[in-house]
DNA sequence: CGGACCCTTGATTCAGATCAACGAATGTGG
DNA sequence: CCACATTCGTTGATCTGAATCAAGGGTCCG
């Protein structure tokens, strides 16, 4: 299926949108969209094939595996988020979808010659990567000294900013995009930690857990940042 | 003191090794040579003036400070490395030298208008950043589900690969760089406990120590890696 | 010589992992 | 439609790896 950009619901944010019309024509000329469901594997890490890809609806989880099967999550994807890996020859790690998902994606070779024809593409991307860094250093931040009951906190408040549309302000409401499991991968911490911390956070009122997934920030003063 | 890249150590793996002569020359004159030695703060977080830099010698350590005071080592800097906000309106994190250390100082600005006119600057700068991102995943890799022990194996041999010339064996032998107590800022550790780990390594044949900095790598594989 | 670091080692404590059990929700096949 | 299995989250009891507390030695420097 190709790309209809006309409709595409981050057209204005993700990386292409620096292009003008008749630019980014021609890159969607050599992109396809593909959905994905909960659970199934947009990149596996090895992959010989270098790809990339902007996500349109939906979110994405970066993982890496340690030996003993340990899973690790690494960066979380959102709505206009960039993925993959233009120049190198391989896929450094997995990305799997958290739930249904909705993307454009590009062979590594198509994408960096666009690159290298429209060099704000590549300013554009320069700019998104760098982004990403300053994000894989705060949960390093977050993940480094802080205690787990910290950890949990923050990890609430920067998926509540993640669900806003407003860029700073959190949501007070906003439904989990991780598991409990998932959560404690991204944490370094267990499944068993994470629920309680949040059955304390309940208690404490600064939240309160509506269904599974569900949360409300009732308080999120009372919440123990680090 | 302006800059002779004539004489520059990095002169060929830095990011301005992709411009021509003249390119080089025009961005040589709007940066500065900058010499650190120990301890001395390069950048901190919150400047409000943007600024980066390459560094020519030596070693740089990212850092990012709690609100209890507790400093968490985010990102080890080696020579021919690019640090710094182009775009940003401020400083994200500190910059502090390991040891003796040499740079060239660019605005911010200035940076980035190099970048606008030479877009292969831009690209380099892409790929580093991308690098940059991999390498802050594998370390939040390391210190996610790893035990101190893992830790500490994995930091060495990390040390060992950046101390190399070779940029995929492992120096067998090297100084590092780091004080015990950065070393357990970058691991999410105690100083006590990396100071165990290395008695242990000692113990069980895998590494010799030799003054206080000192490793001699006498058989990693001995090493217990995750 | 005295003070300031930095590193090492030992004793004790504690946060969070592990082990274990259970309830709720969802799916599957008879 | 029901019996059954499976997955996911919660909660409790126990254990352990690393933090904390404490002490002492080495080296550099004024």
């Amino acid at each position: 299926m190709s790309l209809s950009c006309a409709t595409c619901p981050v057209r204005d944010r993700a990386a292409c949108a620096v292009l003008s019309e008749e630019e980014r024509d021609e890159l969607a000329r050599v992109g396809r969209t593909r959905k994905l469901s909960r659970g199934e594997t947009l990149f596996s890490a090895g992959e010989s094939e270098a790809a990339c890809a902007t996500l349109k609806s939906g979110a994405l989880k970066i993982t890496s595996t340690d030996i003993d099967g340990r899973e690790r999550i690494l960066s979380l994807v959102h709505p206009s988020g960039f993925i993959g890996e233009m120049f190198g020859p391989y896929m450094r790690h997995d990305v799997v979808a958290l739930g249904d998902a909705e993307l454009c994606v590009f062979s590594g070779p198509n994408f960096a010659e666009a690159v290298n024809r429209f060099p704000r593409l590549g300013q554009a991307l320069l700019r998104r990567t760098q982004e990403d860094l300053y994000a894989s250093r705060e949960l390093l931040a977050l993940t480094g000294n802080a205690s787990a009951e910290q950890r949990v906190a923050g990890a609430l408040l920067s998926l509540a900013r993640a669900a806003s549309d407003s860029p700073c302000h959190p949501a007070t409401s906003f439904e989990l995009p991780l598991s409990r499991g998932e959560l404690a991968d991204m944490l370094g911490i267990t499944i068993e930690t994470v629920s309680r911390m949040l059955t304390r956070f309940e208690k404490d009122g600064a939240i309160k857990r509506t269904g599974k997934r569900g949360i409300d920030l009732v308080d999120p003063a009372l919440l123990p940042l680090s």
